[in-house]
DNA sequence: CTTAAAATTTAGACAAGCCTAAAAAATAAA
DNA sequence: TTTATTTTTTAGGCTTGTCTAAATTTTAAG
């Protein structure tokens, strides 16, 4: 049985892992976990103990098989649960993520189980980030940073990359969500940033922007 | 902010309190929560510190009224995650208890309106126990054990004292449930076994079994 | 290739929540 | 009312997960 620190290191090397590549250093641990390194050193030691990564004095860390899994699992329990207090209880997308911290937490197979058929075996959360299948399978999925589109490109939205509740409720500003259709009508060279039209609509945002949205170009 | 323990102990010197009187002895407190009653002291010290229990040494604890609020909401929070679990997620209702002690500890007060609304502010859980409403107002039932009824009478079941999984698939494989129609036929005076019937079906029940469920007279 | 800087680990401490063993207080019994 | 028993508290320890400070290793710079 995992603790629920242990739980949450094993979520954060997974993420690590995925967005910078296998072997995650010890700061970058404790960066995410926003703690000390060397309170980041005593975990990496205890999970290795427990098997669930695979580690080596000075050379960073990765997640073993049953870390991998282990860490997939939780996340598939959090996204369902952003699912659940979307859907049926009506939160703002941008409201979910702290409860969902809480909630993936939660033990009971049966539990994520049932509230996975009661949902509708859903594919993505409301965010747009894939929900693994219970084998811990994620469907690969073609999206693209808007920020890689060049001039005149465009796509639907798919997702955000950080779901922190400011950028959320900004798009909200914007009407961006997923589903929209979104165009670059010009970009700029020298920042980065973008004039882009949503629905009829054009306005101009910065780099910071275009980097946190995903589309799936058309 | 209260941790995980110090919530369960809350809880724990509520449910004394109810069932055996205010001022609740440090072995009572250790013993509901299946720990030594060294422990139980210092847990209660420390509640004493927070102002969330009344307590003098060797005299016994009692909740305060901040600590007694507190106790009502994870007991709110408790039963409308069970009502969920069985509406909802069609749990059987020996299955939620385990859930729903992990549940009730979620912090989100926004997360229990929600849920409220969403279950139809439901009254009791699936075990007959009322839920209290947001401001901790427990609406008075009033019910009687089966046990103190006598040859002859009868009664709808309204709820079980002790829910425990055992008891509860007992009570399955005998269709009893709440709402059920129960009618003492016979009771012994010796050992206050009873023959009941429930819808035509009478059979026989030992005093374990009549003073654990609870009926409304009629 | 040697030194400086950065990253990482170790050592030692602390709070929470538990434990055992022993001391102190309260209660029951003689 | 004095002794025996039970209850409760205290003292001291352990584990988890954190911290700071110091030591060590790796990496970068000159």
């Amino acid at each position: 049985m995992f603790t629920l620190a242990e739980e949450n290191y094993l979520k954060a090397i997974f993420h690590l892992e995925n967005d910078y590549g296998t072997g995650v250093s010890t700061n970058a641990i404790a960066d995410k976990m926003d703690t000390r390194a060397s309170s980041a050193t005593d975990m990496i030691q205890k999970l290795a103990d427990k098997k669930v990564i695979s580690y080596q004095k000075y050379k960073g860390a990765s997640l073993t098989k049953k870390g991998k899994s282990l860490a997939v699992n939780i996340i598939r329990k959090h996204r369902l649960w952003e699912v659940f207090l979307v859907e049926k209880l009506d939160f703002q997308w941008d409201e979910v993520h702290e409860i969902a911290e809480q909630l993936e937490h939660i033990k009971s197979d049966e539990l994520i189980q049932r509230l996975d058929l009661f949902l509708g075996h859903p594919d993505f959360d409301p965010h747009g980030d894939p929900i693994p299948d219970k084998n811990g399978y994620i469907k690969p999925t073609e999206k693209k940073l808007l920020s890689k589109l060049k001039k005149n490109q465009q796509g639907i939205c798919v997702g955000v990359k950080e779901s922190n509740a400011k950028f959320l409720q900004y798009l909200d500003t914007r009407k961006i969500g997923i589903g929209s259709s979104i165009k670059v009508i010009d970009k700029e060279d020298f920042d980065q940033s973008m004039t882009i039209q949503v629905s009829n609509k054009q306005f101009f945002i910065t780099k910071q922007i275009s980097e946190n949205l995903y589309l799936k170009t058309i």
